[in-house]
RNA sequence: GGUCUCUUGGCCGAGUGGCUAGGCACCGGUCUGCAAAACCGCCUACAGCAGUUCGAAUCUGCUAGAGACCUCCA
């Protein structure tokens, strides 16, 4: 491990070297979906900018757990107490089990990551199927004062745990600016502060989501499980977690607020947190409905795309951006990045091209490790991507004859590729979006076909029979026929 | 309203005090029967104003604009 790796924590706000809290070994928690809908752009951010980080742990030699959970519970409607389960109510729009209804998307949500060769993670553990660990958690924070229950449902208590802990830590808050900011969307009178937030809710009698506890059958808080869950798999402290920024607050303070409740002590080294996908300037998100699932950018079906864009040409896209940059969707920008991948993929194949010769004018160690810089500085993925493009230029270059390149370089230059595009930017070469393989070579014979009959009709006999002959050999039955011609492929 | 962030050339997007990425598009050239690809070259930007400095896209202040979070959200 010679690659001194350092990422923006956003608990401190600031570049810090990544040392793992168990050498060579390193935990990290994603917060994964919310199961009720397809995914969308804004998705495949964390999924690729976590899935680059996974990737590139894992280069560097460390072993990695990495969870990314999957929401199937408790997420509530609108405010918390007249909410409803947003899996159980869609579950009775469409006539469905809540669990069929989580299944569904699942699946759909998996088949999407694998499109954008996202690898899978080491656990994708589920907040239903961690009931108790979450009840047991809640009794925890319960046992240390920082909750209290009222009406069957148990709340944190903020601002007993603000006397002794900062809680807004993480997001630059504190308690005196949420006082003020109280929406008069509140209500709720069971909480004793308007900040506080549910560990376990009661549900009413139309919630079918429910599970019974101490308390009342309910289900658990909504930042619950990412504790329960990341504690369970990880342990108590682990090095990494991430999530959208959107997360930030309230739901990663909570978590932090919660285990510090429950165990005495904050269990994450470093929080990151990638940034929006943007369209028109604004955020891609369910609540504004201006979202793009990744399904139609992959058939083109959606009346803001020009055109279909393969799973490829998205991760591209969204990897020609730092992680914590907001991204812009446009079709400009994605053709760019269409255009820029084929680019490099096309250099990559033309290695296949090139000689070796005994003196070299290009040097490719540097290069390589000025991708590895780029990656060790808070994985700045387009600064890897434009040394990529460096590489693909010394390729056509040595092809155009302005450079030379000998053989130890040219297999670093191959191994150097191969590396950072497909290994850890994960890159993949992809088949084109709607093409035909079987259909296009059988319009060629179709053309060769023709180009025969014209042949024929100029008494080229000579070219008319070469095209016959050679088809023949290559194992095509041919029919002349009245009007024109038949054929098949005999194998 | 509170907290925070951002504003880079036609478009996208790095860069955080001097060496001024990269891609896409455009334009000129080489190559080519023509084209495409490739190669060579061109275009040299940092919202505005003021300040700090020998020197600022980069630091400070103000102004303008945009966005995020404060409510489920990746």
């Amino acid at each position: 491990m010679t690659q001194k790796l350092t990422i923006y924590n956003t608990l401190h706000r600031k570049k810090e070297e990544f040392v793992p809290y168990h050498p060579g070994h390193v935990g990290m928690y994603v917060c994964g979906p919310t199961v009720y809908g397809d995914g969308h752009l804004g998705h495949a951010r964390p999924a690729i900018t976590f899935d680059l980080l996974f990737r590139y742990l894992q280069h560097l030699g460390y072993k990695v757990r990495y969870v990314r959970n999957i929401t199937d519970v408790g997420h509530l409607e609108n405010d918390a107490d007249q909410g409803e389960d947003k899996i159980a109510k869609k579950a009775r729009l469409e006539e469905l089990e809540p669990m069929e209804v989580v299944q569904y998307y699942l699946n759909r949500y998996h088949k999407a990551m694998e499109a954008l060769n996202v690898l899978p993670p080491s656990i994708e553990p589920h907040a239903s199927g961690h009931i108790i660990e979450q009840i047991e958690y809640v009794k925890k924070i319960e046992e240390a004062g920082y909750a209290y229950e009222s009406n069957g449902s148990v709340y944190f208590d903020v601002e007993k745990y603000n006397k002794e802990h900062h809680y807004g830590k993480l997001s630059g808050r504190n308690i005196e600016d949420l006082l003020n900011t109280t929406r008069a969307l509140d209500g709720q009178q069971e909480k004793r502060n308007s900040f506080d937030f549910a560990l376990w809710k009661k549900a009413d009698d139309a919630h079918i989501m429910r599970w019974p506890s101490p308390w009342s059958d309910g289900f658990p808080g909504w930042h619950l499980e990412c504790s329960a869950m990341g504690q369970k798999y990880l342990g108590e402290h682990f090095d990494i977690h991430g999530g959208g920024m959107d997360l930030l607050f309230p739901h990663h303070e909570c978590e932090i607020a919660q285990s510090v409740a429950a165990q005495g002590h904050e269990c994450v080294n470093y929080w990151m947190h990638n940034n929006m996908i943007t369209i028109n300037g604004q955020k891609m998100g369910k609540s504004l409905g201006n979202f793009i699932t990744l399904d139609e950018f992959f058939t083109g079906n959606h009346e803001s795309l020009a055109q279909a864009y393969s799973p490829m040409t998205i991760r591209f896209f969204i990897l020609m951006a730092h992680y914590r940059s907001t991204v812009d969707f446009s079709n400009e920008a994605l053709q760019a990045a269409e255009k820029g991948l084929n680019r490099l993929m096309e250099a990559y194949s033309n290695l296949d091209k090139l000689t070796a010769s005994p003196n070299s004018t290009v040097e490719i160690a540097p290069l390589r490790q000025k991708m590895y810089d780029a990656m060790n500085d808070d994985l700045n993925s387009p600064i890897v991507i434009s040394h990529l493009f460096e590489a693909a230029s010394i390729i056509n270059r040595v092809i155009a004859g302005n450079d030379t390149i000998d053989a130890e370089n040219l297999a670093l230059l191959r191994a150097t590729m191969e590396l950072f595009m497909f290994d850890i930017l994960g890159l993949k070469k992809e088949e084109k979006a709607g093409s035909n393989n079987e259909e296009a070579y059988g319009e060629a014979v179709n053309m060769l076909l023709q180009l025969r009959m014209q042949a024929k009709a100029n008494k080229d006999w000579a070219t008319s029979d070469m095209i016959r002959n050679k088809l023949t050999e290559l194992g095509f039955v041919i029919k002349d026929t009245k009007d024109g011609f038949e054929w098949k492929l005999d194998k």
